[in-house]
DNA sequence: CGCGACGTTGATTTGCCTCAACGATTGTGG
DNA sequence: CCACAATCGTTGAGGCAAATCAACGTCGCG
């Protein structure tokens, strides 16, 4: 587990060895069942979690109470409420486990100690971000200017491990359509390859 | 205007005077007049701009030849193609005055060196992106879980500036729906205002 | 003055949602 | 190990929000 998240650190920065042990022993493992909640909205999000292995989701439920997936989170992802974590403020988002999945953790407060003391991992986390905001960029224009069957085609193309682990109503409320309308699209995508 | 950049800085970092002096002696002065063209898509961005007074915009132009509008930038914010700037790839989004304005600018070249000299900064960018990114996340989730209407009424309550600076058609362009309608919201809010 | 940019209005169409019902599969407690 | 309940995907009918298309009035500006 701990060389996992080393390996991708090393995408990013060239810790030396102690930095690199510095660093994993402020990581705590952890395990979640499916179904189990990570983070309930309203409370305090406390730590960022990267994923080993099996695959955690954020999602928002709106005034309607209907749930709307911010991300999927599988091996080598990182995921959390930002907002809470940086603020201190309650989580808008709630965050469980579509399967059972590993994990390690660390808290504001440890990951606050390590950029003070190794700043180097600072330029790590600032890449790490510039990836994520980049991506979400991506989603708001595809969300404004794709139909549904692209946005589809889309997901099936660039997350295929996804695509394999998740239930396709879970889906759906990633790519802000309804299951039933997916399954329109699916139907349609079938009937299209006879031609 | 270089006052008005350290102000902002100081809003995450403190720096020492000399830092201070080498982190604005890196930014170059710019003006751009209305409708001209900051960085042309297709082309690489080599500046991150900051803007002290006016209004920039970004923007991508979809299949069909539409325009999304994927960020305003007025007085005191960034912008730039993050994805062309960090990875060296052409840029997909092109950015234009929608008024004069006056901007400082860093090359990457120099953006990088600076946070060699001085990885303070890096926490400063850093601490920048965590907002752009939880921004961007809620404006995925509004995208997918808030009618017209409200997003509009959301609009103005928390961009009364922008609203002011920039014809309707661009902000129906900027919240992904066409200026028709976005006219019909209007209509529909000034008559219920009588009641 | 004349042209282009901007906003408005109305008629029509369409992409997607809602609601309701129904198999198939999974899983779980008795 | 079976029975029953969830969970999941599918199908169809009907409805609504928003897009499209077309026409028009107004204003600011070269």
């Amino acid at each position: 587990m701990q060389e996992q998240l080393l390996s991708y650190v090393k995408r990013f920065v060239q810790p030396t060895p102690e930095e690199a042990k510095y660093f994993l022993s402020l990581f705590k493992p952890g395990k979640y069942i499916k179904k189990q909640i990570v983070l309930q909205s309203g409370e305090l999000c406390l730590v960022e979690t990267f994923v080993v292995s099996g695959c955690l989701r954020s999602y928002m439920v709106d005034a309607d109470g209907q749930i709307h997936i911010v991300q999927f989170a599988v091996a080598n992802w990182w995921i959390s409420d930002m907002e809470s974590l940086i603020r201190d403020v309650p989580a808008k988002l709630t965050i469980d486990a579509l399967a059972d999945s590993e994990v390690l953790q660390i808290t504001k407060a440890d990951f606050e100690n390590l950029l003070i003391k190794f700043p180097k991992f600072e330029r790590m986390f600032r890449l790490m971000l510039s990836n994520a905001f980049i991506s979400h960029q991506r989603r708001i224009i595809d969300n404004l200017s794709i139909p549904a069957m692209d946005r589809y085609l889309n997901f099936i193309k660039n997350h295929r491990d996804i695509e394999q682990l998740v239930p396709q109503h879970q889906i759906a409320a990633y790519l802000g359509m309804t299951p039933e309308f997916l399954s329109q699209i699916r139907r349609k995508l079938a009937s299209e390859k006879f031609s």
